[in-house]
DNA sequence: ATGGGGCTTCCAGTCACCGGAAGGTCAAGG
DNA sequence: CCTTGACCTTCCGGTGACTGGAAGCCCCAT
């Protein structure tokens, strides 16, 4: 299988595939033309590694889980573990972002958008709030 | 006023306030010694960006924040556009991580996490959803 | 044989910094 | 006067996870 399928199969583009390739999450044969040669398996493991990213895993996360996922003989516990971490991860960027849309819509609310150019934006953002030492 | 007093009343780190005049923020003089030598607008520019970082506004969304706080003449409406790009894109990205979340944490509950090797979030990741050609 | 797409490698860029090395400067203490 | 330690300087490289682009093969259909 042609990298160009792979890539349609899988969803990923095919520079994001020979990314993984680089950094050792696939080691597809090559073609006499030296071309890259994709079994079913490294598909599979190119699709495993695109959900894992869209549900927020980092790369180095993917490593663990594809490991854990290759020894049937851990326990889920270990999975779960990783999981939960990146689910705390989340929780966590989405109070950041929570609390940085509660300030900046108030800042919005309170200016006019008008043709004047008076602005409570600019104003609140120019305050200086240092700790004078 | 030295680097490590602007750092200290602004709360930028000085790799990042030394970032910041290398991509054009702010021009310090400099003192027969080298050292950079800051005065009070440079600290209020500076305390300015640090909050508008704050809020989710990109560096370059900060370059038009403050030409618009320096130009006391333009319409709040514009300002408050910008303000609105930001809280839209703030938005769409809780949007994408509250997805996140609620797919992981359903996987997660159906984990038992205990010592037996069968665990539901490996075996979802696994799944190939290909839109097969 | 020619054209167009697909494949290869390699280099550079993204974004917003951060870490560290090598070295100059300054104020205080012995 | 010397040392110590906290500053300050520049420069170089790295981060994460790709992405873009150039230069150049390769393959197939016409």
């Amino acid at each position: 299988m042609n990298i160009g399928d792979v890539a349609r199969r899988s969803g990923l583009p095919t520079k994001t595939i020979r990314y993984y390739e680089e950094i050792g999450f696939i080691r597809p044969k090559r073609l006499d033309n030296g071309y890259r040669d994709f079994d079913e398996a490294e598909l599979h493991k190119l699709a495993f590694i695109g959900r894992a990213r869209s549900l927020g895993f980092s790369v180095e996360d993917c490593r663990i889980l594809l490991e854990l996922y290759d020894d049937k003989s851990r326990a889920s516990a270990v999975v779960k573990k990783v999981a939960e971490q990146n689910l705390k991860a989340i929780d966590a960027k989405i109070a950041d972002l929570q609390a940085m849309r509660v300030t900046l819509s108030h800042l919005i609310d309170k200016c006019a958008g008008d043709h004047r150019p008076d602005c409570p934006i600019l104003e609140n953002l120019g305050k200086i709030t240092t700790k004078d030492a």
